[in-house]
DNA sequence: CCCGAACTGTCAGCTTGCCGTCAGGTTGCC
DNA sequence: GGCAACCTGACGGCAAGCTGACAGTTCGGG
């Protein structure tokens, strides 16, 4: 995933930055309308997060010019007067969605997931749950950034575990989904399995709450 | 892929002539811009690099009548000055893309692929994934520059692996592409391919993740 | 039409490392 | 304290994957 940040007050560029590499994305960045509009046009992005207020080139003219010219990347606004007004004419310039300083950046960040999510069919190939990672793509699992070497069967977990974030997930359920219902196994595999994997990861990624199952601490 | 170079200095038109052609790029060459016109008008092209500062004919002027002719061919516009008044002229010519002098040749030839990409036309002819690079127009296979011979099959198996360099391809989709779905092969068919493949490239090229499936290496 | 060469699927035997099972421990709840 | 849920280290079976050999097929040349 692929991101261009347009912002022209270095402190929230910088803070847009952490924010969206933490969330999973590639980050190029610009302060300049000039810059922006030829990023933008020449390159793929994912996701564009568009600040309105720039020197040089106007933001809402950098949209029009991209969209003029077929280029089609969701395109996320930021503008410092949520105003209905500029509202309307973010969303007549092209915008995709809309967010009004000030914002907290987690809001951001789900916005710009669920653009992504909309825009791109494909669910985000990264996705995070405290330190853990996992970028479904290439298949890999990743900790605090650091690579982490799993197994098929132990992927299959952490991705199920991850897919149900907001809730402890009955062992009943992990065995039925890992293997088929019919292929019965005991279910000590599947506690030898959560153990191989916290022994990876270390403590504080998989909980158990008794009784209930298991879930991914911090999700 | 079928290029045309439009440059009158003729050191850069060198350059530009051999970074082309390492890009896969059929390259043609004219320093002229009558003759610019007269190609562009009349041949086929995938794409045109296209100084703007030229003798008889100015490189704008040349882009304007093409347009107005009707040839729709994807511009990469060069200029001496990246002035934001010559990038507006420029793309309100019809160019493409704009490259402002002086630049590095790896940036044209990435600008170069993207435009051709964007406008419809097919990946770039050259893929390259570590040490190993293969050649879509000629179907040919190179290893640290190395011609390597290859059959049929066996590159289409290295173009798929390049196709999906970003994520292991499980052995289940490489029989489905390599063979048809209906037609059935045994697995150890692939293993048989993958064998050999690796005997001629030699270690560190095709990877294995156990239960996920084969990658290229350093991609 | 025959011969040889190149290509590729199948087979058999091997290596590797995944993971299910077992046994014994620890924790939490009544 | 006792039971059930859960944890963990060790071990061995076994499936995934590797490789060399061989044969069937195709294709071009003579």
């Amino acid at each position: 995933m692929r991101a261009l940040a347009v912002e022209d007050d270095p402190r929230i560029a910088k803070d847009l930055h952490a924010a969206l590499s933490a969330a999973g994305f590639r980050v190029e960045g610009t302060g300049d309308g000039e810059d922006a509009w030829f990023l933008g046009d020449t390159e793929d992005y994912d996701l564009v997060v568009l600040d309105l207020g720039l020197p040089k080139l106007d933001g809402l003219a950098v949209l029009k010019r991209w969209r003029a010219n077929g280029r089609s990347m969701p395109v996320l606004v930021l503008t410092a007067r949520g105003t209905w007004q500029e509202r309307v004419e973010g969303i007549e310039a092209g915008a995709d969605d809309y967010l009004p300083k000030p914002f907290r950046m987690e809001e951001l960040i789900a916005r710009a997931r669920a653009l992504v999510r909309r825009t791109g069919g494909h669910a985000a190939a990264l996705q995070e749950a405290g330190d853990l990672s996992l970028d479904t793509n290439r298949m890999g699992v990743a900790l605090r950034g650091v690579p982490v070497q799993v197994t098929a069967l132990e992927y299959r977990l952490l991705a199920y575990l991850m897919l149900h974030r907001d809730r402890p997930v009955p062992p009943t359920e992990l065995l039925e989904h890992l293997y088929g219902e019919d292929d019965a196994r005991e279910a000590n595999a599947l506690e030898a399995v959560i153990a191989r994997l916290r022994r990876k990861l270390g403590p504080g990624i998989i909980g158990t709450r008794r009784g209930f199952g298991y879930f991914l601490e911090a999700a």
